[in-house]
DNA sequence: CTCCGGAGGTGTACGCCGTACACCTTCGCC
DNA sequence: GGCGAAGGTGTACGGCGTACACCTCCGGAG
């Protein structure tokens, strides 16, 4: 516990090591474990109180060995997302695609009200992760299924952006393809295969379809595109001398 | 530099020490010195790159001496968020209320473009300061010049939200009134001098007029409120067959 | 002019943080 | 039984926010 510093010469006080290594009851790390931990305590104590050093004392164990399960801290809170994400409701087609998506973005929101913070840590990633995208894929989908054209989809997807997460943004940074044409076919299609509706209205209206990743899309439109949405929506319940009372009253 | 601790034998060897005390050239530092340097940093560097530390470097001046201006690193956010804030331009009340907000949102945004870091640290704050509570006071005033009830003004201002600040949230915690409700009162009549049309759209249709400040809104029925006008916008444009294309031929 | 008080700036120290690196222990498999 | 990898430990480093005691300088009152 103290002082020697060379090669220990006993290799074993078996009682005293044996509790340090294993305090009896405790289960084995895992990466599933850490994150799911590392969630309970954030929903507990605030997005501040996951420390590497916190969340070790948490699960028993000494902040390095969090480390053969999580490559950093970044990749901990990427984790935590995916966690998140998972909680949310699978859509569900059975009505029209307005009600499902309504739905899912009802739950989405349900999800992240459990988990307040969420919308910020997701918001500081710098690319989604698989789960976000299998989200939004599926997402699009529903509005596809529905009927609506690649375009108008893309669309309501960026207009969507803020009430699913809880924010809205230049939503993912999108890092740049790369640079090796080869290798970018490679990587284009594996992604056609895995999110074949992300895909489709990413390159709807771009000319050269290679450039998915990059930013095919025009972030002022999309966001006049929902500032328009929205302000026309105002308008018109302003003219017809919309009240909120009456419409708590027509719906329940 | 070293070692001694007793109360310094000798008061002052002139040249070293004077060299440190002020470099020659370098400004008094003041809190606005200190904010604007805070927004270029971040600007330059990321909001991460914004340390007390790294800041005093900046200015040429030891960590603790930014503590005179600014309590602590929170209030320095604080702060930042105030000198973004007031770059927002002002808003120009010469068109109908739709074209006037429209500008002043998209200012906003080109402002926030500016400072990418903003949303995060906006969303991070605890309270509205002043600077937000203006700005809001202002677009609120422009919906209700504009003919739009107090009632319509309010669901608007939530569904605009994410527009405005590149985020949606529940959008401040809102601290709970002061118990005292003497206090209260007083604090109360103050909010309705400063900040009029604020105080006006938050107890419109509320029964009791002393808890503007508490939550008088019902989230979820924000939510849906602007998810739905979202969504029917889009049914709408899916009905007419909209495309971007011919959208973006029409307005240029 | 002197004196003094307070505002502005300094230096040291503390307890956190993320994590690199070398090590030891344990487990599963041959 | 032995061995290599996977899991867990201990130590150490540099950076962080900031409490606290100090020093210095400036402006105004005497």
């Amino acid at each position: 516990m103290s002082s020697d510093r060379a090669p220990r010469p006993a290799p074993a006080q078996s009682d005293a090591t044996a509790e340090a290594a294993r305090p009896a009851g405790r289960a084995r790390l895992s990466r599933g474990l850490v994150l799911r931990t590392a969630v309970a305590l954030a929903d507990r104590s605030g997005i501040d109180a996951v420390s590497m050093r916190r969340l070790a004392q948490e699960l028993g164990v000494v902040p390095m060995a969090l480390y053969k399960h999580v490559a950093n801290k970044e990749e901990l809170f990427d984790g935590m997302v995916d966690v998140v994400i998972g909680e949310i409701a699978p859509p569900c087609e059975d009505s029209g695609w307005k009600q499902a998506v309504r739905r899912r973005v009802l739950s989405a929101r349900q999800t992240l009200l459990r988990h307040p913070w969420a919308p910020q840590v997701i918001e500081s990633r710098t690319a989604p992760s698989p789960a976000v995208l299998d989200h939004m894929n599926s997402l699009i989908g529903t509005f596809r299924a529905g009927g609506l054209s690649a375009d108008l989809t893309h669309h309501a997807m960026h207009a969507l952006g803020s009430r699913m997460w809880g924010f809205t943004q230049e939503v993912f940074p999108t890092a740049p393809p790369p640079a090796d044409p080869e290798l970018r076919e490679i990587v284009f299609r594996d992604l056609a295969v895995r999110y074949p509706h992300i895909v489709e209205i990413a390159t709807a209206g771009a000319h050269d379809p290679g450039s998915v990743v990059g930013s095919t899309c025009d972030d002022q439109f999309e966001f006049e595109f929902a500032l328009d949405l929205l302000l026309d929506g105002v308008d018109r319940l302003h003219q017809r001398s919309w009240s909120s009372a009456q419409a708590r009253d027509r719906d329940g």
